[in-house]
DNA sequence: AACTATTTATAAGA
DNA sequence: TTCTTATAAATAGTT
């Protein structure tokens, strides 16, 4: 998908596949994040970059615990089929949903704040960015507290004013009912006599 | 990229879904092996459907190394980074200066990432910056320490050149003092005798 | 870091 | 499911 096609081999050209690794990792980790949204299923990745910087995307809490599940899953089907490096295919028959990741473009990935830019930077500013970075992830810390915080307040107000409505509605409906057996009680009595406007 | 745009968001129709899955499954894993193969890197990815069946991708010999490699990398960012191995070390005569304290307009700053965005984002949104955040920071760690031990190496060896010409230039001051001598003595007894070619 | 010409991936339809 | 096709997306090469 570009100007030419491409081979299937290691590019040899360093420069060239610097570019193409920091694009298709991108790319790769995007579509990573699409699958798992758009199909509420659980991904994992990891990628070590030759320098051995390690790249990761998990859609769910952490990797480690999808890591986990994974040597669980091994242990079971021990002795059974695998496909390491290999293409899987056929057999599918599953469907139903569950849990749904919720991945998000943000802000971070949006400005172009990636791992690679630390290589452009000498002690003194990687100390400064050190600092930085600390801030705000004190901060967003902090916020997420505050935000759940409130969260929480609102649901329990919401929950008052729920509770409110239904004892209304109960009133209501009780009121009805009493309504109902009066004019229940009203036709029976209708045609048995002349009686009836002694009930007013 | 087909019929339609897609939007962002787990897909209701249950069919449609599993189709869905089912595509770009393969689609994610064909990515997975060509960033491999075309930029010579370690790529691992595991892939849980919402039955729980496992796909997976490694580019290596097993996922299971892979995975290890990935718990020994988490370890080592909560300390010091090592460069034990065969890797390529460039000459980045760029920072001598250890002492921190530079005030710098760096990356965070220019590309808008303020504590006030914050704001905007929902409890999910600031869960996955948090992520983002505390993985940039680590990683930030692990550059400065691996940047200061390449420092640290660097004016290991510049000292011992620094010493080893100290020592040259020492035993030359000596020499020349020798000569001095001799010359002083030579001249003292310039014309008092003939016996000057026995110094040499 | 942007820009495009192309290639790829894939959503819908059959 | 598999094939086809129109269209969206990714990206290789270029500036």
């Amino acid at each position: 998908m570009g100007r030419g096609k491409v081979e299937l081999k290691l590019i040899d050209d360093k420069l060239r596949r610097q570019v193409t690794f920091s694009k298709r990792r991108s790319g790769l980790i995007k579509k990573a994040r699409e699958l798992s949204v758009l199909c509420g299923v659980e991904v994992g990745l990891v990628i070590f970059s030759a320098k051995g910087r390690l790249y990761e995307f998990c859609s769910g809490e952490s990797l480690g615990k999808l890591l986990e599940r994974y040597q669980m899953h091994s242990e079971e089907e021990n002795g059974a089929s695998k496909n390491a490096g290999g293409t899987d295919k056929k057999h599918n028959a599953e469907c139903s949903d569950l849990s749904a990741g919720a991945n998000l473009s943000l802000k971070m990935s949006q400005s172009g704040m990636e791992a690679q830019d630390l290589d452009h930077l000498d002690v003194p500013e990687l100390t400064q960015l050190e600092k930085e970075l600390d801030a705000l992830l004190r901060q967003t810390r902090s916020r997420k507290t505050q935000l759940m915080m409130e969260n929480l307040t609102a649901l329990i107000e919401t929950e008052k004013q729920l509770k409110e409505e239904k004892r209304l509605i109960e009133n209501e409906i009780a009121a009805l009912k009493l309504k109902e057996q009066a004019e229940q009680g009203l036709s029976c009595r209708r045609g048995t006599g002349s009686a009836e406007h002694f009930l007013r």
